[in-house]
Order: C-alpha cells, then structure tokens, then sequence
DNA sequence: CTTATATTTAACCAAATGGTTTATTAACCA
DNA sequence: TGGTTAATAAACCATTTGGTTAAATATAAG
C-alpha cells in the first residue's frame, strides 16, 4: 500500500484519533495512552492501535526504563493535508472552467461541441 | 462507525482517491470513471468503490437513463480538513505552552512540580 | 421482439482489521 | 532473589475489505 493511504487508513478510527489528540498536549506513554480507553478495550488492543500510528508514521516511541513514550510526528499529518489541499484546488480550477463556460453561454455565440455525444 | 472515520476510510485507497481527482474535473458516469482502472479490476470492483465513496457521502449518483452520473460533494472533504485543522492548532497551542515554559525556567526561579513523579 | 449497453447484485474467497486471552519480556523495587 | 509494573507477543476469532465470476436489471436501439 502507499503511504498516504496507510496515514488516511490509520486516521480512520475513533480511538486512535483520540491518542493522536492526548499526544497533541505533549508527550505521553503507553499506559497514559490507554487509561481513556481501559473501559472499552484491553492493553493488547491499546498496544496494536498504537502500532497502526507508528507505522503510519504518525508517531514515535522512545525507551525508558519499562516505559515507551510516544511522541507525535507531523509529517504524515502534513501529507494528508496536502493531499486535501491539492484536490481542493484542482476543483476550484474546474469550477472556475465552469464559471468561464457559463459566462460563454450567456453571450450568445456559436455552440460548438456538445457534452455526451453518445448519450441520449 | 462515526462518519468521520468512514470518510478518512474511504480517502485510504489510491483507486478512490484517483475516482475522486477524475471527478474533480467535472462529472462523469460510473463507465468514464472505471475506464482507467478497467486493466487492474472489474467492473464490480469499481462499483464498490463508488458505494464506498457514496457511504462517506463523497460523491452522489444521479440516474440518466442506464447512466449513472457522480458528482462530488464537499462536505466529507471539508469534515476532514477541519479535523487536521483543529488537531494542528490543538498542537500548535501545546507548543505555544512550551515555549512559554522553556522562557520560565531559562529565568531561574523556584522549581515547582516536576513531571513523571513516578518514573525512574 | 430481440439484442446491445450500462450498471448492479449475488455468491464466493483471501487477506486485513480489531478485538480477545494467555504468556513473555524487561526493568524496577524491597 | 522474588514480586510487581509496563508493555509486547502469540494464538485465536469474527467481521470487514477488496477482489473475483456469473447472473440480473434497466434502458436504448434495431
């Protein structure tokens, strides 16, 4: 799989967004991570979660001691977010086309070219 | 499943991703939009990948005949940009937080409170 | 009425996902 | 040394996902 997908596929779920957010506040390890969700879910669960955002880049651990402090990473984040951007451009483009077309149609010229030719 | 995970999910699939890039150029039938991936999968394939995109409420189906014609819808897309809009000024405060504090103890005052009390 | 075109549905399959419980590893504490 | 705590690994299971082929539906066109 591509990495963006990996770092959309791994923003898709509630609870690990929800780690992501407690990461935003600062650094925080794996027990801290999972006391929101104890009720829900079991450690293992809380451990494989935070596998799906490593290797999705999103985050990092780091040794001390038992502990494993995860940290955030932007990086993937920002790729995601360009990749919203860039598509939010493109249509824009398009709209202004659309825009240019419509204006073209109002003043009455020649109509050249018609959309779906095979259809109807 | 919350409809922000389903439209993360449904944006963790370069196909999905690609029929969306195709429909921001305008409109298109489910035929024109399959056509580019009709080497690598079958048509059914391609149709449940526009129901998933229609589930996130990305795309919308409008019948012309046999034709299907999709037509993007922002909303999902704005959804999930605000999400990482959000979560970045979430992180951007607790860097703010930071800095602030780095400021408090380069002028060395009292020391009060120290951070994994229970560490090490 | 028959045939062709566009699309979906059904039934099936392999692999991935998200969870479980039990066991293991690693480091600290007394 | 032995016990406790933090976290992971292993083995298992149900559900979802992404694909397939074959059949069905709906409309258009001869």
């Amino acid at each position: 799989m591509d990495h963006l997908s990996i770092v959309f596929s791994a923003l898709s779920d509630p609870t690990r967004r929800a780690m992501l957010a407690h990461l935003s506040r600062g650094e925080a390890n794996v027990g801290d991570l999972a006391k929101p969700f104890l009720k829900n879910m079991s450690l293992p669960a809380v451990t494989k979660h935070l596998k799906v955002l490593e290797k999705a880049g999103l985050i990092t651990k780091t040794a001390d001691a038992q502990y494993r402090s995860c940290r955030l990473n932007s990086e993937p984040l920002k790729e995601a977010n360009d990749w919203i951007e860039d598509f939010k451009a493109m249509w824009e483009e398009s709209f202004d086309r659309l825009d240019e077309y419509l204006k073209e149609i109002q003043a009455p010229k020649k109509n050249k070219g018609k959309k779906h030719g095979k259809r109807k």
